[in-house]
DNA sequence: ATGCCGGGTGGAACCCGA
């Protein structure tokens, strides 16, 4: 099962290179953030293969998941969550939540996290009020059990070594100690970093940069951030058979400032939910 | 650099992102 996570910066905008981006890479579910709009475009994505489950907003935030039609069976009869639980008085739209019985039976949770700049605002408290609630969730999916998968724009950097210029960002609300505690909290519940598990390609932190910026050069100057993230609970980390950075749609003219992340699951062999989640 | 770019809304100039 290959699952895949992209901040398009307008849907809109983007549609052409995700639609291509689908049909060179066919994952089985595409986890959407910052649509930026109410109009998906719902009948591209079915002509392309594709059911839409949207939690749109208008003009800002916006999130999605993709589900290949035919491959992946969305279980009909849990409902799609759409507020972060925790978060129910905040209208942004930053949190998508389906059950899938196959091809690996698991939730799917897609999330794009508060920036939370600048610092010393009430947005770096929202953003942290955000992260909390999203790591009290997790804690409580974990107890029960299942198979969970959390990927999308956490806007966290979780490191100095998942940034080109670390020192750029040390007074930036990507990069404090407070928001890399949560992060590496989340993995303390068992939620595993998927890029890190698998380790490949290669041994240069910047091949897992997932977001340069549009201003100063910064895409031909490689001088990106490790934003975008995939958790995966044990019985899916154990079954990872790749996982990469895919630069190329950063590469193309008109693109997102981000560009995906995926992971390959094997499919068999998976833990029962009851037994590891 | 409070800048840069590039979305959005609304119909100009401003908000927001990271």
């Amino acid at each position: 099962m290959k699952v895949a996570t992209f901040n398009v910066n307008s849907i809109k905008m983007r549609l052409p290179i995700v639609l291509d981006w689908l049909a060179v890479h066919a994952p089985d579910i595409l986890s959407l953030q910052e649509l930026k709009g109410m109009d998906f475009p719902i009948d591209a994505f079915q002509t392309a293969g594709y059911e839409s489950f949207i939690v749109p907003q208008k003009a800002y935030n916006g999130v999605a998941i993709l589900v290949r039609s035919g491959r992946v069976v969305v279980d009909a009869g849990t409902s799609v969550i759409t507020r972060l639980p925790g978060m129910e008085d905040d209208e942004s739209a930053r949190f998508i939540a389906i059950r899938i019985m196959a091809p690996i039976p698991c939730t799917v949770i897609n999330i794009y996290a508060p920036n939370g700049n600048p610092m010393g605002t009430d947005k770096y408290i929202y953003k942290l009020r955000w992260l909390n609630a999203l790591y009290e969730y997790m804690s409580g999916v974990r107890a029960r059990g299942e198979n969970v998968m959390v990927m999308g724009d956490f806007n966290i950097i979780p490191n100095d070594t998942d940034a080109a210029r670390p020192d750029d960002w040390r007074g930036d609300a990507l990069a404090q100690p407070d928001v890399r505690g949560i992060y590496r909290a989340m993995q303390y519940l068992g939620f595993m970093d998927a890029l890190k598990v698998y380790g490949g390609q290669g041994n240069n932190p910047s091949d897992f940069y997932t977001f340069w910026d549009y201003q100063a050069g910064a895409w031909p100057r490689n001088n990106g951030i490790r934003i975008d993230h995939i958790l995966l609970t044990p019985g899916l980390a154990d079954r990872v058979i790749a996982a990469f950075v895919d630069r190329v749609p950063r590469g193309l003219d008109q693109p997102s400032d981000h560009t995906p992340v995926m992971v390959e699951i094997e499919e068999h062999g998976v833990a029962s939910s009851l037994t590891m989640g």
